[in-house]
DNA sequence: CAGCATCCGCTTTGATACTG
DNA sequence: CAGTATCAAAGCGGATGCTG
């Protein structure tokens, strides 16, 4: 990329990964682990092929991300992230943390996946109650999906359907997110469209108190 | 800026400070307090003036930057960091904690500022023995000396020289950071140009262990 | 089909000059 | 001091084509 040329801590790794797209192919990595070209490329809406290209490689040569031909089954390249490119998991999750209360206004246009439900999720949401049993709640907000749950005061999300889910939401993305993160009451949520089936007294255990921080991965 | 138009809080972090120029201004409010068009100009070497002015509009618009005009002796237009801009401290701290092992290798064509050393030092190092009575040192990379000061087992920078330091580090700045961070031996820095005055085991107890999380603003 | 490379029109950036 | 104005160069996005 273009360097600052500035001999500072911000300005290096800013050279390094403050080019377009390449936090946003970091998070792809980061929430969805080894991926395919074409699976990057479909969960990045948005950019150009060659881009994608041009910044895999430069990733690469920063030892932020590794190729790997994996053998059959899967018979083709996987882009995963090296340990360096690891250790930004941190400022993804302060870059998702800040924006977790933007994604209340949604525009129009903006394109939707499931997965990218669970960041401000997980970083803007605790538990206050952690000594009483764990919870789990269930978010169906398009295609597949994300199970959230209580662990040790700790809150994980993952893909896919809970067992036996508390709560079940069901709605537009940024109705969840805002009652997940207490700026929509369940009312409004509802007259708005949400669809809960369950225990919805669960939510109020999960609001942003002191948001934790650099939860483990999952 | 150009939007991603992802419904998405990375994205949408992105969306607002992920123009070039963005952060590293971010960094010269946060280092320097509020600040005149000059002063930032000045502290932003490669910047246009005309981009400058671009984004502080776009920061402003964006809620994150104020303008204020200040009556005299200063009379003149001041740029400050809004809260929701002071928010951005733990996205611009771990940028510096992540870049820390960067700066070990420095361009040549790189241009320095003494206060950009402060983020490097304070986030990649920490105080090992935190019940013993405090040091000081004071840095000596350029200009202006930097002072380094161990309070409750916390690190703190800040500029000007100190009154009764430990030790002084006197050399460049890479040499100083090497030394601080523990990736350059005292003797390697010293038969490389680094000169010291004082106590030199007092660099011991400072070094990175388990790197202190969003330290307290100074 | 997966993983790119090439071409092209548009936007953004960087350098410089100029202004209230 | 605090910007605007201008313009060349680089970067980006979209379409398309190539190769195993």
């Amino acid at each position: 990329m273009r360097s600052y040329h500035q001999y500072c801590a911000i300005a290096k790794t800013l050279d390094v990964i403050g080019d377009r797209w390449n936090l946003l192919i970091v998070r792809e990595l980061l929430l969805q682990g080894p991926s395919r070209y074409t699976d990057l490329h479909q969960g990045l809406p948005g950019i150009a092929t060659n881009l994608l290209a041009e910044r895999l490689r430069d990733l690469e040569s920063n030892g932020i991300i590794a190729r790997e031909e994996a053998p059959p089954p899967i018979a083709t390249t996987l882009f995963r992230l090296t340990p360096r490119g690891l250790e930004l998991k941190d400022i993804i999750y302060e870059l998702g943390r800040w924006g977790a209360p933007l994604m209340t206004e949604p525009d129009e246009h903006d394109v939707y996946r499931d997965t990218w439900l669970a960041l401000p999720v997980r970083l803007f949401v605790n538990d206050r109650t952690p000594d009483e049993p764990p919870v789990t709640i269930e978010l169906r907000t398009g295609a597949e999906p994300i199970t959230v749950e209580t662990r040790e005061g700790n809150v994980h999300t993952r893909p896919g359907a809970a067992a036996n889910p508390d709560l079940i939401l069901t709605g537009a993305p940024q109705l969840v997110v805002g009652v997940l993160t207490g700026q929509l009451s369940l009312t409004t949520a509802r007259a708005r469209g949400l669809r809960t089936r369950g225990n919805a007294k669960v939510l109020v255990r999960l609001q942003p108190g002191s948001p934790q921080r650099t939860p483990g991965s999952g």
